[in-house]
RNA sequence: GGAAGGUUGGGCGAGCGGUUGAAGCCGGCUGAUUUAUAACCAGUUGUAGGUGUUAGAGGCACCUACCGAGGGUUCAAAUCCCUCACCUUCCUCCA
C-alpha cells in the first residue's frame, strides 16, 4: 500500500515562483479595474482624515530610483495608516512651471524661438509638461503607489495658477512684497538675464589692472609714521569696466595689512602677505613696510573714487582671499553677488548704471554710451591719466559665457521682486511655527531653523516666460506700483478661466478692473509687469491651493515627506508662504529621508555610470522588491541600492512567501467558520505560537506607527523563518499530515496557522502590496474584496500568556541543545535523520520539574523518534550542554523500525501482520479516518 | 569656503559606558533530508599578528589588536570628548 497517500500533505495553487514583473501588471489593471481607491475612500469616508501631502516632482524626465524611493515611503505611510483605521486620501502631484522645461523647449526650438511669442513658448512648456505627466504618472503608478491618479494636482491647472496669483497678493497687500535691485548674470547681446544653468565657462583674456584709490581718512592718529604722507588702499581687478559702479573696498577682517613706502614717496595699503610679490610686480624694488595695521582698523574709513568726486568706503568681508591681487577688493554691489551680499551689510546702494544692451548710462561721466568692454581700454586710459594706475597687464581665466549667444556675460543688477523677512515678521513667526512642527529625524528641525534665520529676502521674481506672472501694474505716468484687493480677485478670476497664459496674450486695459485710477496721479493707464514668479513660490503655495480647496483633505497636513534637500526647498518655500498668509505652518510635522546611492555609498551619476533605474529593477525583480528594499533600509540615512543587495531582497521575499504558501498548502481543506478549534481546547505550542504572533503584532504596529519600517521587515522575516520555519511549522509537520485530517489535533493547528496567516498578510500590506493581495486570493473566508480594504491585526491580551511563553522559552533553549546533540551524532554517522534518533535529556532539578508535564510532547518538539527526561543523571559519553547547567543529552539510535507512513521509529512496527509496516498510531489515525466520529 | 547628517564584519542591520569580537537574519561553507523539494532542517563561518602542539604543512589550543583613522577621558569605550579622512545633502533666476 502506498501510505504517501494517506497523509495529509499541503496542497495549495498558490505558486512558488512568483513571477513579480509579469503578476505585478495583471494586479495593477484588476485594481483599477475594480476601482479598489474609490472603494476604500467609500469605505472609510467617516473616519479620521490623515494627509500626506505630495510633494511635487518636477514634470521632466523619467523617474529615478530617488523619486521611486520617496513615492514608495508615502505609499507604505498611506497605506499603513488607511489599515490602521484612518482615512489616508493620496492626491499626487506635480510641479510644471520653470527653467529647466524652458529652457528643453528652448533647445528644441533653437532659432525659431526668435519667430515666437511668448504665449506660443508658454503653450509649447505646457504641452511639455504634459507629456512627462503621463510618463511619470504611469511609472508611479507601476510602483504600486495607489491614490488619485486621475485628478492630480498640477502647479500649472489654471486654478492652480490662479491661486499662485491671489497668494502673491496677499504679500504685496500686507506690505513685505517690494521691489529693489540685484546683480544677475545678464547677456547684453540677448538682452536676456541667464540663470546659472545657463552659463557656460570658458577662457576670456582680460585686463588685469591694480589701481590706487587715495585714502580720504587719516590714519595718523593710530599711526604717526603715516602722517603728511601720501596714502592710498591698492585695489586688483580683471574688470576695469565696473570702476565707475565702485563703491567700496573689501578687506578681509582676520587679514594683516600693511603700510608700504614704495620709495617713491607713496604709501600702499595691502595685504601684509601679498607685499613682496605686488611690489616686485609694480617694480618698487626699495620699498619698506612702515606699519602694520589690522583691517578693523581701516573698517568705515574713507577712500576717494580714482575718476570721480565721491567717496568709496573700506569694508570688511569674508570672501576676500589671498590668492591673487592685493587683499583689497574693489567692490561695485550692482556688479557682483559677493558685492551685493556685503553691500547689504554696509547699506551701500546697489549701484548699476549699465542699460539692457550692455552700455553705460547717463550717470556715467566720460564713459557715457560706451559698451562696458570696449570702455575696457578708456577706462585704463584715463585711470592713467589721474595717475591712479598702478599697474597694467593681460590676464586669462576662465569666464561666464551665454549659452546661446557664446557672447560674454555681465553682472548687472536690475530691478526684483523681493519678499520681506522681516518687514512684517515674517522670519520671526515661521521660526516659532518651526517649533512646533514634529521634525523627523530631530536634526531637521535645527536645519531648516538656521537657514531661516540667516537667510535674506525672498527674491522671487525671474525673468522668464514659464511661469505666473508676478500681477503688478505701474502707472504709465508717474510709474508706481498699482495692485489692490480688487486687482487681485479680478486677475483671479481671469487666471481661473484662461489660465495665467491671458496675461501675456491680452492688453493690459483686458487686465484691470475697468476704470482703474491711478491713486498717485490720477491716470488711467498702466502697464504690466512682466516678470514672473521663482517656481518655489508656485510649489510652496500648494497648501493653498490643494489642502485648503480640495473638499476631501485638510489643512495643515498630518505630514511632508521629502528629501533632507528639501529644507532648502519645499519645506521651505511652504512655510513661508503659510505663515505669511495664514500665520501657520501648512503641516503638523515633517520626515525627511536620505539619499540614494550605489554599493560604495557614492551618489548616482551618469559619468560614474552606477545609475540604477527603477525600471531595470521592476523589470528584473519586480516592483515588490523594490518597496522591500525601501521597506528594508533605513531610509534616514543615505541607502545603498545593488544589484547585490536586490539579489539578497529577492532571497527574503521568497522566504516570506514560501512561508505564506506552507501553510495555504495545509489550510487546503480547513474552513475558519466551521472548523476552528478555541483557544482553550488548543495545545500548548499552538498557544505559544500564538502568543508570539501578539509579540510580533505589537511590534509592528509601532514601528509603523513610528515610521519604522525597516523594524517591520526584519520583524518580519524573522518571525517567518525562525519562528515559523525553523520551529512551529516544522515541528508541526508531523501533525499536520499524519493525524487524521480533522482532528482536534490537526484543527487546533490549522486554526493558528489561519490567525497566523491572516495577520501576516494584513501586516505585510502596506508594504509587499502585490503579495498581500495575491496570498489573499488563496485564503479561506475574505471578508473584504481586497486586503487594502481591511486593517492591520490588532493584538488581543487574551492571547498573551507570559508564563506559558517562559516555560516555552525554557524548552526553545533545551531544543537547540538537543540539535546540536543530534549533529554530533550524525558526524559520528550514528542517525542521519533526526527521526532516526532517541534521546535522553538530563536536567537539574528546576528544569527538570519544569519540562516533565511535556515529556511526551519532547518527541515531536524536537522532532525525533523518542525522547525522555530525568533528573541529574550522569551519562556516559553524552553531549553536555554548555549554555543549559547540568543538561546533558544522550543520542541514540531509536529503537523499533521505521514507520513507512510517519517516518518515526516505533516498536510496533511490523506486530500487525496485515500492516507490517507502519505503527500503531499510524493505524489507529486511518482506522479514524475510515469511519470518523 | 560655510551649514547639516553620516561611516559597525561579504549584505541588511542591533548595540548608544562594563554581561560585545560585537545580537538577529541573510549570504558562504559542510552535512542531513526528499512528507514546503528551484523548498525545508542542522551545524559551521571575520581579519591580522603572536605563542604552543607538530619533522614540516594542515589542523587544533591559547594570547593580542581591530566597530573610517589617530589621540584623549575612564578601573572600563563601538558607545563620551577632540583632531583628521572619506561619503551624502544644502548654500537658488537647479527642481
Amino acid at each position: 500500500m502506498d501510505y504517501k497517500k494517506t497523509l495529509n500533505l499541503p496542497s495549495t495553487k498558490f505558486p512558488m515562483k512568483a513571477n513579480l514583473s509579469k503578476r505585478e501588471p495583471e494586479q495593477l489593471k484588476e485594481w483599477e479595474e475594480s476601482r479598489l481607491y474609490d472603494n476604500i475612500r467609500e469605505a472609510s469616508k467617516d473616519r479620521e482624515l490623515f494627509i500626506l501631502h505630495d510633494g511635487p516632482p518636477y514634470a521632466n524626465g523619467h523617474i529615478h530610483i530617488g523619486t521611486a524611493l520617496n513615492k514608495i515611503l508615502k505609499d507604505i505611510i498611506i497605506r499603513s495608516r488607511q489599515m490602521s483605521g484612518l482615512n489616508a486620501v493620496y492626491v499626487p502631484g506635480w510641479d510644471c512651471h520653470g527653467l529647466p522645461i524652458e529652457h528643453n523647449v528652448d533647445k528644441e526650438l533653437g532659432a525659431r524661438k526668435k519667430d515666437i511669442s511668448q504665449a506660443e513658448i508658454r503653450r509649447l512648456c505646457r504641452s511639455y509638461a504634459e507629456k512627462f505627466i503621463d510618463i511619470q504618472r504611469e511609472e508611479f503608478k507601476r510602483l504600486g503607489v495607489m491614490g488619485e491618479w486621475e485628478n492630480p494636482y498640477l502647479t500649472m491647472n489654471y486654478k492652480y495658477e490662479a491661486t499662485i496669483a491671489k497668494e502673491c497678493g496677499k504679500f504685496a497687500l500686507e506690505g513685505s512684497l517690494f521691489r529693489s535691485k540685484k546683480p544677475i548674470y545678464w547677456c547684453c547681446r540677448c538682452k536676456t538675464a541667464l540663470a546659472e544653468a545657463e552659463i557656460e565657462y570658458g577662457d576670456e583674456s582680460s585686463p588685469s589692472v591694480y589701481v590706487k584709490f587715495p585714502l580720504e581718512d587719516d590714519l595718523s592718529k593710530k599711526i604717526p609714521v603715516l602722517s603728511g604722507k601720501k596714502v592710498s588702499v591698492v585695489i586688483w581687478t580683471t574688470t576695469p569696466w565696473t570702476i565707475p559702479a565702485n563703491l567700496a573696498v573689501c578687506l578681509h577682517p582676520d587679514f594683516k595689512y600693511a603700510a608700504v613706502d614704495t620709495g617713491n614717496g607713496e604709501v600702499f595699503i595691502l595685504a601684509k602677505d601679498l607685499v613682496e610679490t605686488c611690489m616686485k610686480t609694480f617694480d618698487h624694488p626699495n620699498f619698506t613696510i612702515l606699519a602694520d595695521i589690522k583691517a578693523q582698523d581701516l573698517e568705515r574709513k574713507q577712500c576717494m573714487h580714482p575718476l570721480y568726486d565721491r567717496k568709496s568706503l573700506i569694508i570688511l568681508g569674508g570672501h576676500v582671499t589671498l590668492e591673487a591681487g592685493t587683499g583689497c577688493v574693489h567692490t561695485a554691489p550692482g556688479h557682483g553677488a559677493e558685492d551685493y551680499e556685503v553691500g547689504l551689510l554696509y547699506g551701500l546702494d546697489t549701484y548699476s548704471p549699465v542699460n539692457d544692451t550692455g552700455c553705460f548710462t547717463g550717470d556715467v561721466d566720460f564713459f557715457e554710451g560706451k559698451f562696458v568692454f570696449d570702455a575696457d581700454k578708456d577706462i585704463v586710459a584715463k585711470l592713467k591719466d589721474t595717475g591712479a594706475l598702478v599697474y597694467e597687464e593681460k590676464i586669462k581665466h576662465s569666464y561666464p559665457h551665454c549659452w546661446r549667444c557664446k557672447k560674454p556675460v555681465i553682472f548687472r543688477a536690475t530691478p526684483q521682486w523681493f519678499i520681506s523677512m522681516d518687514k512684517t515678521g515674517l522670519r520671526k513667526k515661521s521660526l516659532d511655527e518651526i517649533n512646533r512642527v514634529e521634525w523627523i529625524p530631530k536634526w531637521g528641525r535645527d536645519r531648516i531653523y538656521t537657514m531661516i534665520e540667516n537667510r535674506p529676502d525672498w527674491c522671487v521674481s525671474r525673468q522668464r516666460a514659464w511661469g505666473v506672472p508676478i500681477t503688478v501694474f505701474y502707472c504709465e505716468k508717474c510709474g508706481a506700483v498699482h495692485i489692490n484687493q480688487e486687482i487681485i480677485d479680478h486677475v483671479y478670476s481671469l487666471f481661473e478661466k484662461h489660465g495665467a497664459d491671458i496675461w501675456f496674450e491680452r492688453e493690459v486695459k483686458d487686465l484691470l478692473p475697468e476704470n482703474t485710477v491711478c491713486q498717485k496721479c490720477g491716470n488711467k493707464t498702466f502697464t504690466k509687469e512682466n516678470d514672473i514668479l521663482d517656481v518655489w513660490f508656485d510649489s510652496g503655495v500648494s497648501h493653498a491651493a490643494v489642502l485648503e480647496q480640495r473638499l476631501n483633505l485638510k489643512w495643515p497636513a498630518d505630514l511632508y515627506l521629502e528629501g533632507s534637500d528639501q529644507h532648502r526647498g519645499w519645506f521651505h518655500s511652504s512655510l513661508l508662504t503659510a505663515v505669511g498668509t495664514r500665520g501657520r505652518a501648512p503641516y503638523k510635522s515633517v520626515l525627511t529621508h536620505g539619499f540614494v546611492v550605489d554599493a560604495n555609498g557614492k551618489k548616482m551619476s551618469k559619468s560614474i555610470g552606477n545609475i540604477i533605474a527603477p525600471k531595470k529593477v521592476i523589470d528584473r525583480y519586480g516592483a515588490e522588491i523594490l518597496r522591500l528594499w525601501v521597506a528594508a533600509s533605513d531610509y534616514r540615512d543615505d541607502i545603498r541600492i545593488s544589484d547585490k543587495i536586490l539579489k539578497q531582497l529577492t532571497d527574503t521575499y521568497r522566504r516570506i512567501r514560501n512561508t505564506c504558501r506552507f501553510i495555504m498548502g495545509n489550510l487546503y481543506d480547513f474552513e475558519p467558520l466551521k472548523d476552528s478549534v478555541p483557544y482553550e481546547a488548543m495545545q500548548e505550542i499552538d498557544r505559544f505560537a500564538l502568543h508570539k504572533l501578539q509579540l510580533l503584532i505589537e511590534k509592528t504596529n509601532k514601528a509603523y506607527n513610528d515610521f519604522e519600517f525597516h523594524v517591520i521587515y526584519h520583524a518580519l522575516y524573522n518571525y517567518c523563518t525562525v519562528d515559523l520555519s525553523a520551529f512551529y511549522l516544522d515541528i508541526l509537520k508531523d501533525r499536520l499530515y499524519t493525524s487524521p485530517a480533522k482532528s482536534e489535533a490537526r484543527r487546533s493547528a490549522q486554526t493558528v496557522m489561519y490567525i497566523l496567516l491572516d495577520a501576516v498578510v494584513r501586516l505585510m500590506a502596506p508594504i509587499l502590496s502585490f503579495t498581500a493581495e495575491e496570498i489573499r486570493r488563496f485564503m479561506p473566508e475574505r471578508k473584504e474584496k481586497s486586503i487594502h480594504l481591511s486593517s492591520l491585526p490588532t493584538a488581543r491580551d487574551v492571547w498573551k500568556d507570559e508564563s506559558l511563553a517562559g516555560r516555552w522559552e525554557r524548552i526553545l533553549e533545551v531544543r537547540g541543545e538537543v540539535t546540536k546533540a543530534i549533529e554530533v551524532a550524525r558526524n559520528k554517522k550514528l542517525v542521519g535523520h533526526s527521526l532516526d534518533a532517541a534521546v535522553t535529556i538530563s536536567v537539574k532539578k528546576d528544569l527538570y520539574d519544569l519540562i516533565c508535564p511535556y515529556e511526551d510532547e519532547l518527541r515531536s518538539v524536537f522532532i525525533v523518534s523518542g525522547a525522555s527526561i530525568v533528573k541529574e543523571e550522569k551519562f556516559a559519553d553524552a553531549y553536555a550542554s554548555d549554555d543549559v547547567e547540568g543538561l546533558s543529552i544522550m543520542v541514540e539510535p531509536a529503537a523499533g523500525d521505521k514507520c513507512e507512513r510517519c517516518w518515526i521509529h516505533d516498536v510496533s512496527v511490523g506486530t500487525d501482520s496485515e500492516q507490517p509496516t507502519i505503527c500503531n498510531r499510524c493505524k489507529d489515525a486511518l482506522k479514524f479516518q475510515a469511519e470518523p466520529k
